[in-house]
DNA sequence: GCAAAAGTGTTTCCGGTACACCCATGT
DNA sequence: ACATGGGTGTACCGGAAACACTTTTGC
């Protein structure tokens, strides 16, 4: 194969942000690491990119090896490449953040990575710029989320209006006024009621719904303004 | 220094895209490559990541050395890295999209990189991916300029409002109204009046305008809908 | 019966849009 | 005078927000 005559080639890495919801708080899997560098600190779960494999593949197969998961939210957020970013060695990375289904998670691959869902109020300090990278995320995350639909990314496959409006208040940290949520997501025409009702619920069961499929792909690439009055400082 | 162990150090480019506005048109300064690979095509202006830099210097080192402008508004796209995307080696690019006053620009070092600008339309074909990252950056501009208030960032130093108005129109390819335009822009008050007149008109001169750098501040961080009428597809 | 959560309806208000009219300038 | 383009005001309409009321369930 043809070379460039440059000499510069350098690491490049993918991390990758885990976005989880169990019901109350938004959560992030992170992973204790049992290995160098920065043993037993905590961090974003990453990897680096492989001579034949497409950066996109890459974040996949991260994000699989550490949740068994695989056809999930994946978007790439943004590339770090501050010079002094890893002590290491000069390394460059392409950051992922991925919105996954709390309960598709493997936990055998997760105990296996030393990983743990940590609710986005007790995370501790990540080692490298992954404090940032985090704040990024979260900030895409709150931009996306009033524009398009994919709340519905966290959510399981049932699940019932006032679960998803959880969702929302959880990222953006806010209540939402019940009637006027229910409402809008439903003028959305997103939503399939299943006739089934909410088992867990100890009061009035709400009903499940499902996602309409179809719609949801116009939605995922159209804009539609979610949450207007929703600050996206 | 210490290494990581691991073999697959890749070639790590960078691409800008550079937009400008001539006062009917959006453009692009794009180059017609006097040097080897693809010779003679198209292409955007690019060039290696260097040990010792940072991704965002390497960035506007590369859009210094094509135009001689500085301070700019300067924005990471995103990371294009399939396997065979560059066929001389495997490299990924990061890109960047600018903004630039098409009156700042060194047009001696434009003419000595073969650059020139090149209307939307005229657009030619461009090697490897260098399409697919226009039209994304596109996007990106058009979803950006509808939230936050960049469109300021092609213009001069001072300008009319009506001028403004047709930076719009070109982003969005599409008439607005001019009263409903500069109500809206006036009420968020980003501009100050000069009291000068533009000179340049053959009618009526309207009023030249220049930015109010400290409420600018503001305007770039905050979400504004600047045009929720416009689809944002 | 009561508390807690889910579901539905109504009114108000603001902001976007569409429109009409006036003003300044050069020919 | 008139054509061209800049500047300001107003009325309407739709969607978002703020409210009240009813229903279901478990204790």
């Amino acid at each position: 194969m043809i070379h460039y005559t440059h000499p510069n080639r350098i690491l490049v890495a993918l991390d990758c942000i885990i976005f989880g919801f169990d019901g109350e708080e938004l959560k992030l899997l992170l992973i204790k690491r049992n290995f160098e560098p920065e043993r037993g600190k905590w961090s974003l779960m990453g990897g680096f990119l492989k001579e034949d494999e497409d950066l996109e593949s890459a974040a996949q197969r991260i994000l699989f090896d550490l949740t068994g998961i695989t056809n999930t939210y994946l978007e790439q957020l943004q590339t770090f490449g501050a010079v002094n970013r890893d002590p290491v060695e000069r390394t460059i990375s392409v950051v992922y953040y991925a919105l996954v289904n709390i309960q598709d998670q493997d936990l055998n691959a997760i105990r296996s990575h030393n990983a743990s869902w940590i609710g986005l109020n007790e995370k501790p300090n990540l080692i490298f710029d992954h404090n940032t990278m985090v704040e990024q995320a979260l900030h895409r995350l709150r931009y996306k989320a009033a524009l398009h639909a994919i709340g519905f990314e966290l959510m399981p496959e049932k699940f019932t209006i006032p679960q998803l409006q959880k969702v929302y208040e959880a990222i953006y940290t806010k209540q939402l006024d019940r009637r006027n949520f229910s409402r809008k997501i439903l003028s959305t025409d997103l939503l399939i009621g299943t006739g089934e009702k909410d088992t867990a619920s100890v009061t009035k069961k709400g009903q499940l719904y499902r996602l309409n499929a179809e719609k949801y792909q116009q939605y995922l690439t159209d804009y539609v303004s979610f949450f207007p009055e929703l600050t996206l400082a």
